[in-house]
RNA sequence: GGCAACGUAGCCAAGGGGUCUAAGGCGGAGGUCUGCAAAAUCUCUAUUCGACGGUUCAAAUCCGUCCGUUGCCUCCA
């Protein structure tokens, strides 16, 4: 059951070919760079599309691009922008911001500036059949043509015509008729068409590229609430008008995203970008945080609640990683009545309007019910319960929700360009360490640090005012990065075990300088009774 | 002005006629654990669901009015 915007009751999803779930929800515009409001569809839609790969069905996930658009055109001539190059980028921007995210790539990602001549075609259907008209060197839809105009916003013609905040377009018949194709302007990119060069009005490429993909009708049609006036309604109007058919079965919104109390949109310019989201909290955090939210609710952005789902990320990955870390291979072995009432519990709160918020309550509940992994482990059936605990977070809330995928949080592109100077930072430590060995004349455990870094191809040489240190061989390429990552954490565990070995001799001068020097990395240790476990920030 | 949502503990947020003396998270209080620091863990933390009326054997849940917040009516996810 899900909420249908166009009728406001939940109703069953019949897939207009069974087995088989056509979605379409709409994609950025591309002349900047996306915020978090935007990443809340996305975020959404693209967990509700595997849920339903999860129930079985095939799902066909389309979200365009739109890359013609009167925003692109005034970046282009305000700073000199090539407009291939700007939508260019912004593409590949988006595309960085999602993989960040851990949302996945739609099957078709269509762009309005390769299909103008579907466009075209579609629009000649719609003045054929007397829907729409052309108006010097334009063509408008003609509202009044189409009687059913304004079920799916829920107002009608009239109303919208007492409320207008606009001038009316003297070429137009009647005041809420809209444009379908606009004459271009000099400067301007345009394509050839019957009515002379212009180019596509900005309703229409959604409706002819979810009617090419998808087909006339198709099963949910999926955006933000503040697309439903005038975006979805005209699409469906001339989407319908053309085809005679119901466009899409299901019409679904999602809440806005508010800041201080309202909507965060690029025009407010209260905006968190994506990037400085995840960077700051994590992909985990930010989408549990709006998972935790009813997908229709309105949410409210604070850095402090932001925070607290950062928290809660680290908590159930620890958790996870504590399972792993036990138990070795975490594959469950059999499902008891425990795991299938969990199951068919969330399979019900996410068939009721895709009740996310249950679903992160369960994880909770299961965290809870469970208890600290090492006391369950030691209960008779504690591995058994351990495993299908593992396996409902991570395999089914998790593959669902698109969580706890990686092995530590989601890292982003910007904290990968950052693994180098941690890297040396790290060494700094290291040298540091063992030069502390040498004037102490230590030289078993300067030996020994020696060796532990040689294994990492790394030579230390030692010079009168301290160490130097080189890695062999070349240099360090944009592919050797993610060995430096490796090394990394290689080097941390290394210097956490030594830590540990202080520990247990009870040599806490040592072990607090090194839990000092790990601290100055942002590396937070917690020490267990069955050794210490570390994150990073 | 029109249309559409929403108002639940200190905060965030589920529930949407009886199983609700209301899930989950954060915060707070107390206990366990502990070299330190943190983490983990246990217990407690709304007789009450914006206000007032009504329907009903029964309401946070349905209806009405009012108050408040937001979105859309112009590009916006």
């Amino acid at each position: 059951m899900l909420t249908n915007t166009l009728t406001g009751q939940k109703e069953s999803l019949i897939p207009v070919h069974p087995g088989e779930i056509r979605m379409y929800v709409c994609g950025p515009t591309v002349y900047n760079l996306v915020h978090i409001g935007n990443a809340r569809p996305a975020i959404i839609f693209d967990a509700m599309r595997r849920f339903f790969e999860y129930r079985g069905y095939r799902v066909f996930f389309v979200q365009n691009f739109t890359d013609i658009d009167d925003k692109i055109i005034q970046r282009m001539n305000r700073e000199g922008w090539d407009f291939d190059t700007i939508t260019a980028t912004y593409i590949r921007e988006y595309r960085k911001d999602m993989q960040a995210l851990g949302v996945r790539e739609p099957n078709f990602a269509p762009r309005t500036s390769h299909y103008v001549p579907q466009t075209i075609r579609f629009v000649q259907g719609l003045i054929e059949k007397g829907h729409a008209y052309v108006s010097n060197a334009q063509v408008f839809f003609s509202v009044p043509s189409f009687p059913n105009y304004g079920a799916l916003s829920h107002r009608k013609v009239e109303d919208l015509l007492a409320g207008a905040r606009i001038d009316v377009d003297p070429d137009k018949r009647h005041p809420a008729d809209f444009s379908l194709w606009k004459n271009a302007k000099p400067g301007e990119p345009s394509w050839d068409s019957p009515w002379g060069p212009g180019r596509p009005g900005w309703h229409i490429e959604c409706s002819v590229m979810a009617c090419v993909l998808l087909g006339d009708t198709f099963d949910i049609h999926a955006g933000g609430n503040d697309l439903i006036f005038p975006h979805h309604e005209n699409e469906k109007a001339q989407s319908e008008a053309l085809t005679g058919k119901t466009f899409a079965s299901l019409w679904l919104h999602n809440g806005m995203l508010q800041m201080d109390g309202s909507k965060m949109a690029k025009s407010l310019g209260n905006i968190i970008k994506i990037r400085e989201a995840v960077r700051k909290y994590g992909a985990d955090g930010l989408k549990l945080y709006m998972f935790a939210t009813h997908y229709r609710s309105p949410m409210d952005y604070s850095e402090e609640r932001m925070d607290e789902w950062k928290r809660s990320a680290v908590k159930v990955r620890t958790f996870l990683t504590e399972i792993e870390e036990t138990l070795g291979d975490t594959t469950l072995k059999a499902a008891s009545d425990w795991l299938e009432e969990k199951r068919a519990y969330l399979m019900k709160a996410l068939s009721d309007d895709f009740n996310t918020p249950k679903a992160v309550a369960l994880v909770f509940e299961t965290l809870k019910e469970l208890g600290p992994v090492s006391q369950t482990l030691a209960q008779p059936d504690g591995e058994s319960r351990l495993r299908q605990a593992y396996y409902l977070i991570k395999n089914d809330i998790g593959d669902i929700l698109g969580l706890f995928e990686d092995a530590f949080d989601t890292v982003s592109p910007e904290k990968r360009e950052d693994a180098l100077s941690d890297f040396n930072t790290l060494m700094d430590v290291l040298v540091r360490l063992r030069d502390r060995y040498r004037s102490e004349k230590n030289e078993e455990m300067s030996d020994i640090l020696r060796r532990e870094l040689e294994k990492l191809r790394i030579k230390l040489m030692d010079g009168t005012e301290g160490a130097r240190w080189t890695r062999s061989p070349g240099e360090i390429t944009a592919e050797r990065r993610e060995d430096i990552l490796s090394n990394f954490n290689l080097l941390v565990d290394f210097l956490v075990r030594l830590r540990d070995r202080y520990r247990s001799e009870k040599n806490y001068e040592m072990s607090d300088i090194l839990r000092q020097e790990l601290g100055k990395l942002r590396i937070k240790l917690m020490d267990g009774n069955d050794g210490t476990r570390w994150t990073r920030s």
